[in-house]
RNA sequence: GCGGACAUGGCGGAAUUGGCAGACGCGCUGGAUUUAGGUUCCAGUGGUUUAUACCGUGCAGGUUCAAGUCCUGUUGUCCGCACCA
């Protein structure tokens, strides 16, 4: 057979991308025998700037396992849609008087036809759109579920606040003192917020990731984030006739407190105001620590400053000792009771405060110098100077200590996290309405399900205030309503909930994406949920994901998700980084375009390149240059057409080898290596040219384990070869193991572990046989003269290693 | 500061988990085709060396017949947490 024409990706791609569609091959069912598999890849947030290259890596990844399960015989669900509500794109209608929702259709209208260019196998029948009145109207109906629940309430607090982005923020989205997306330093404000109780479910949320298939890195981050303790909740009397109560993980320390420290906003500095004959010593430093950064403020590695209070002390419970209170920044008003007994011989930041404020260090654990350092070990060490504890491990000493402070009536077991509730309200236009309103008479009150959705008013500004209120506030036509409860007058809550609302059930959605009846029809759920394999970007660990999981559970408790886990397997893809090592950003200049590539190379080696270019787990840089081997591989594929002969039977000559990729591919498919995979098909492609002929049933499977990869091409050549049917008919190839073993193998020979020849032996021979002939090599034979042989080593298809002397 | 991961040619990266380091690709060198460039094809490509041999996986030790892989120390890069009591 000769070359019919050329490889014209252009025509072949649009061609394929059309029969797809109209063939409906990539939709799901949610009726069908066969057994489900739901893949996922998180929905994008459709900016102005489009796609860039690093979208594709973690969709192409995932298409690779899609379409493969498909040939496998699974029904796929593989769906996309837009998480579109957010700043940015508020940001940008306020800037050029565009309606945001506008801006948004436009963007999602570029993003769907760069997605489509790249020929993945999602099932647009079920796409679907956060900023949708009939998708956020489930988003709405959930938050009334969780306030139903007591876990939506609000609250007058400190909260983060982004000066730049006129918003406030949730602790995950706060990194390093700064603005998650912009890095603007924050700011503290006090308002009134709407938050969700996330913090009901923080044990479920780290004791449930032990049944699910999570990287464990993931796993780390969400239980470090979450930072859960087991201590002891202990009332100390004061001089002052009230009590102070301290949360401590060393309860087994108590003999060992010399000294306590609160936070300086805590609540018993105002009780204490008449008692206090430093007053304004104190009022001076609760102003100094207050107009710290939250920066500074978390700065490690700075002298500890602090406050002793004069005219308050503090009784330890275990002794009876009168010991000094003081108040230091270094203890959190926000962590367990704002309040801490310092134990200096056995904390380090105790310890460092001691030294600074010359105050007496007890030791009460047995095992340290505390002359050099307080002694933090656990794990050793016998309990000293501790009366009834004496003699006891670290371990029982807590046990027993517990158990007195609570027959004494001043203590209590208690467990503490680091997380904190979300913050959940945004003071931005572009974001779900809250259906909640507030009645003079009756309080905050949700809407009746039945008026959901409480649909965004239409206007013409809906720029951000300065003070810090919603744009929605301004509008009193919408804003001034009837309470549902007593029909009197009231007012709707005005702020709108965060980008993370729409995506914390998105997922749920594609079960059922048209229900008008329910967020999804329960049988949908029960079919499809779990999500079998989801992969995204590590920095949604703590945001996104958790947040997910969170409301999942939920809708578990309340009967609306079937399991109490939503995603199975949890997997994290690096960043494509631009051609100079940097992030990707317009401000840099570095930004490669997915348009460009398809248009110079065509889809199906951009999608070669994307898996190609590195380790799927770490960054990798683009290189355009790059690209030129994947494009030769399918040109190479393509001429292989003229090779072809007739022949139901692998080549004998291939036939190990073709073997070996059909295990190595689909391996690596599963894995997420798609570089070592392509790798694989490419010396195998090598293999074909060397040998300089293939056979039909050759060409077919090679055909078939390039599909998931260059979709479009090998479908093309399907077709050409007329192998009969589409690609998308056929069923994903078969190895033996027994095929993948070569007969005849070639051994190194080392004397001494150094390689001195080789030879090609039977893979079955015998290890005596072996060892003879390698002995009788004549390059071996020249090392082997005159010495004594101490040890013969054999390992069967790899070497023998003769030790000598 | 604590915790984790990583360190391999000019570059991106492989290495079945202790068994021939550098698969595959880019780049580079030489050659063929071409008026030329590009494409394509052939050969080569870790370093020193004429063959032979020696040296090579950040650095220094160790275990082993055998170490990129294991152990000890050390340096550097990245990530996470960042006074959470």
């Amino acid at each position: 057979m000769t070359v019919v024409n050329e490889y014209n990706f252009e025509t072949i791609e649009r061609k394929w991308q059309q029969k797809w569609a109209e063939s409906g091959v990539f939709e799901a069912s949610n009726e069908s025998t066969k057994p489900k598999f739901y893949c996922l890849v998180e929905f994008p947030y459709p900016s102005g700037q489009g796609l860039h290259v690093g979208h594709p890596r973690s969709y192409t990844a995932l298409d690779l396992v899609a379409r493969k399960r498909r040939l496998e015989g699974y029904n796929v669900l593989y769906p996309m849609g837009w998480d579109a509500f957010g700043l940015p794109t508020e940001n940008y209608a306020i800037q050029h008087k565009i309606h945001p929702a506008v801006v948004t259709k436009d963007n999602i209208a570029n993003f769907k036809k760069q997605l489509q260019a790249l020929g993945y196998s999602f099932d647009w029948s079920r796409e679907i759109n956060t900023t949708d009145p009939e998708y956020y109207k489930w988003t709405q109906w959930i938050f009334l579920q969780l306030f139903k629940h007591d876990l939506a309430y609000k609250k007058e607090m400190n909260v983060n606040w982004c000066p730049s982005c006129k918003v406030v923020l949730a602790n995950e989205e706060v990194i390093n003192g700064g603005c998650e997306r912009c890095g603007t330093q924050v700011e503290h404000k006090v308002k009134s917020q709407w938050m969700l109780r996330i913090t009901a479910y923080a044990d479920r949320l780290i004791d449930d990731l032990e049944g699910v298939d999570f990287i464990d890195r993931v796993k780390t981050q969400q239980i470090n984030w979450i930072g859960r303790s087991y201590g002891a909740e202990v009332s100390f009397a004061t001089s002052a006739g009230d009590e102070l109560k301290v949360y401590t993980t060393r309860p087994d320390t108590l003999f060992g407190a010399t000294y306590m420290v609160i936070s300086p906003e805590h609540a018993s500095l105002a009780q204490w105001n008449n008692l206090l004959e430093n007053q304004a010593e104190v009022a001076a430093y609760q102003e100094f620590a207050g107009k710290k950064s939250d920066f500074e403020r978390t700065e490690v590695n700075k002298e500890k400053t602090g406050v002793r209070l004069a005219g308050v002390q503090a009784i330890n419970p275990v002794n009876g000792q009168a010991i000094p209170i003081f108040i230091s920044d270094y203890v959190l008003a926000t962590y367990g009771t704002g309040a801490i007994m310092a134990v200096p011989g056995h904390d380090t930041r105790d310890y460092e405060f001691a030294k600074k404020f010359d105050l007496p260090i007890v030791e009460v654990v047995a095992g340290g110098d505390l002359n050099q350092a307080a002694f933090t070990d656990i794990e050793e060490g016998t309990m000293v100077n501790s009366g009834f504890l004496n003699g006891l491990s670290v371990k029982d000493a807590k046990a027993k200590i517990t158990a007195w402070l609570e027959e004494q009536g001043i203590g209590t077991a208690k467990t503490n996290f680091k997380l904190r509730d979300w913050v959940f309200s945004r003071q931005r236009y572009w974001g779900e309405p809250i259906p909640i309103v507030h009645c003079e008479k009756c309080g905050y009150v949700p809407m009746p399900e039945s008026d959901l959705p409480l649909r965004l008013p239409e206007v013409t500004t809906y720029e951000p205030t300065a003070t810090g209120e919603s744009p929605l506030a301004t509008l009193s036509d919408w804003v001034n309503t009837t309470c549902p409860q007593c029909g009197g007058p009231a007012k709707r809550e005005t702020d709108t909930m965060p980008q993370w609302a729409g995506s914390s059930w998105y997922f749920m959605r594609y079960a059922d994406p048209h229900n008008s009846e329910a967020l999804a029809s329960p049988a949908s759920l029960e079919y499809w949920v779990p999500v079998d394999w989801y992969n995204g970007g590590m920095e949604h660990t703590t945001l996104h994901l958790l947040y997910s999981r969170f409301w999942y559970k939920f809708l578990y408790d309340i009967g609306v998700s079937p399991t109490s886990e939503p995603y199975a397997k949890r997997t994290s893809h690096g960043m494509i980084l631009g051609e100079n090592g940097e992030k990707m950003s317009k401000s840099r200049g570095n930004v490669v375009n997915p348009d460009d590539i398809v248009g110079e190379f065509g889809a199906d080696t951009m999608r070669l390149y994307e898996v190609f270019i590195g380790d799927f787990e770490k960054p990798a840089t683009w290189n355009t240059a790059s690209i030129k081997g994947c494009q030769r591989y399918l040109d190479r594929l393509w001429t292989l057409q003229s090779l072809a002969e007739d022949g139901d039977a692998y080549s004998p000559e291939l036939e190990t080898m073709i073997h070996q990729t059909i295990r190595k591919v689909g391996n690596d498919i599963e894995q997420l290596k798609g570089n070592t995979a392509v790798a694989q098909l490419m010396t195998l492609l090598n293999r074909v040219y060397d040998h300089g002929s293939l056979t039909h049933a050759d060409y077919r499977t090679l055909l078939l384990l390039t599909n998931p990869f260059a979709p479009h091409v090998s479908e093309e050549l399907w077709e050409i070869m007329q192998y009969g049917g589409t690609v998308t008919d056929q069923a994903w190839p078969q190895y033996e193991e027994e095929k993948c073993r070569e007969k005849m193998v070639e051994l190194a020979v080392q004397i001494n572990g150094k390689v001195r020849s080789r030879i090609v032996v039977n893979a079955e021979a015998a290890a005596s046989e072996v060892l003879e002939m390698a002995k009788a090599d004549e390059a071996a034979a020249r090392h082997l003269e005159g010495k004594n042989i101490v040890k013969e080593l054999y390992v069967p298809g790899r070497l023998v290693n003769f030790v000598v002397k």
